[in-house]
DNA sequence: ATAGAAAATGCAAGCGCTTACATGAAGGAA
DNA sequence: TTCCTTCATGTAAGCGCTTGCATTTTCTAT
């Protein structure tokens, strides 16, 4: 501990142990590299001195960081503090690190990030969704760095991905909506510019309304970004088009407890005069009241399968194979059959 | 773009436009040494070669970084979520990037990660609350690298602080509860070891009834982890106590929604039967039914303050100054006096 | 013009680590 | 015993960048 101002080095450790830096190294990497005596001694010494190895001269020396870069647009959002969370845990336990950095849905941040985390040397990225510019993947292709899609499942697309079928699930709960009853349905989206999971939820929606077919269905779109009081505005707005809908559908928890809050303060009465469905299943989800009728995403399941799956990608051991993580429809008291 | 099967290097760039390796870093570091021209040229080799710099050999060589380490207890929390959104933010306006770990609230993990950060190279480091072992502060200490807590706000402590005053905010809340007239209270509070937040919020209740002092207030304690689910056992579990609070005020907002939850699903109606506060005022605390009355904190701005002023730690223009962040009670539909 | 100062650029020494290769020691087969 | 493996360790060459110092160029004032 500290009497010296400056911290240790592995030459200090080396010498302290009486060995070669090579030996200390190989010590720390491959332990089993080295005879049982030596590793002893230098344990020793790497505790006595507090020594703890620069990284950024590992990674520069060996060219390989453990770290592995995540870019997702917000932290603020339950939906991916999650599965950032679960994706982390996983990468801990494979003796990673992770470094995020959040993109506010807008490309050009994101760019500048995947340049970024390319630049301090992680040895893999995860990605949220598939829409972005080719001399992103091309500039990652020249870099060498794996990268892995998450929150979307796409296996035709040229980045392997771990996520689930927004468009499928949409369209199933669409059909619930529709086999309720409800024929005015609308439909409060993120923006889907550059966002394929808004995107193909909203061509859910449409897949059910053909595949009905009696002709007499109507959908009303809006496309806000994220957040409760956008939600919120959408859902008034949506209140004064004509045919007002029996139910609103929304892109995800968030934008449909926004929804709700409105119906509220509205004094409109959820789910009797119009009812509401969300995305996600977040907590907040069944904590509000009426609890919400959702898609179930299991985020931290796809948080720690994609992490295992990226260091796989990293590791040399897979070449990057998709995976289609299941959702379900939670029915819960936000939707029910129209009044009439 | 890319032919070349390697990412480009500086002297790559150097080659490119004709000059020297430290002609092309000055460029890029203090474009103010380099006569335009000159500048003009490099910057175009950098562009034709799509050159990013490694910044693992930077900050080798600079023995700076620019990135910025943040150890959180959990992501998966609105809370932290939300000021380390802020926080990173303003890291990024200010050109550096943020590394996030998080520890889960044990001091073992977090210790482990502060090692990593400080061996990937941060230049300065947030941590949350102040409660850690002096090794720790020793260690930060000889590798030279700031810290600063946010979260919390002790301005006698060792480390400088970016926080608020859990413990008055506290006070103050208990106070309105007991004004309101309430004589038995409920605390759930967060662990209290190594967490010295919860620890200061249940001292601010102590101290509010010290204060009141009629002599008849009671106050009964039942400490849990964060989490809904938690809150809602610990609830169940004080509703069997002797004699039975009239208010249960809790560590924070997650726990009073689990409160919340189960009080409804024990059909115990509130604020009629019993009265339920929070802290922290995430999201939730306005949606849920009946919204929480809780303690307002500006995470926001916090996490803003606290990178700015980490920053100036590592740039060496302050010492570090600590910041109390001041929060305000939220009235709202969860207290009202007891019924009696 | 020209000396001297100032500005622009180049040179080269590291930063702390990993690892290919060289060396030396120990063990085994003949 | 001798020669050949095999294993443990040491030697030293980088990894890509920054920066103090040396050198060259440009500018200013005479």
């Amino acid at each position: 501990m500290g009497k010296s101002r400056t911290a240790p080095t592995l030459n200090d450790v080396a010498k302290e142990a009486g060995v070669s830096t090579a030996t200390v190294s190989r010590c720390l990497n491959s332990p089993a590299r080295v005879v049982d005596e030596t590793r002893k001694r230098v344990l020793k010494a790497v505790d006595k001195l507090g020594y703890t190895p620069n990284i950024a001269a590992r990674i520069m020396a060996a060219n390989r960081s453990y770290s592995i870069g995540a870019i997702i647009p917000t932290m603020d959002n339950a939906i991916f503090a999650r599965g950032l969370q679960a994706f982390q845990d996983q990468l801990r336990e494979k003796g990673y690190s992770l470094l995020v950095a959040s993109s506010a849905y807008r490309p050009e941040i994101e760019k500048d990030q995947i340049r970024t985390l390319v630049a301090r040397g992680v040895d893999g990225l995860l990605l949220i969704g598939h829409e972005r510019k080719h001399e992103i993947y091309d500039y990652l292709e020249q870099h060498q760095v794996p990268a892995l899609v998450a929150w979307s499942y796409m296996p035709e697309a040229r980045q392997p991905s771990v996520g689930f079928d927004n468009r499928g699930a949409m369209c199933d709960l669409a059909r619930r909506v529709l086999a309720a009853g409800h024929r005015h349905i609308g439909l409060i989206s993120g923006v889907t510019e550059g966002n394929d999971r808004a995107l193909s939820r909203v061509e859910g929606v449409r897949d059910a309304l053909a595949k009905a077919g009696h002709g007499a269905e109507t959908m009303t779109l809006i496309e806000t970004p994220y957040g409760i009081d956008n939600g919120a505005r959408a859902f008034a707005e949506m209140m004064q088009r004509n045919p007002r809908p029996t139910a609103v559908m929304c892109g995800n928890d968030v934008l449909a407890v926004g929804a709700l809050r409105e119906a509220q303060s509205l004094g409109i009465s959820v789910p009797g005069e119009v009812a509401i469905t969300g995305f996600d299943d977040i907590e907040l989800a069944e904590i509000i009241s009426p609890s919400l009728t959702t898609v179930h995403v299991p985020h931290r399941e796809m948080g720690r399968k994609a992490a295992s799956e990226l260091i796989d990608m990293v590791e040399g051991r897979s070449a990057g194979q998709s995976t289609c993580i299941s959702t379900h429809i939670v029915s819960r008291h936000s939707l029910v059959a129209p009044k009439n």
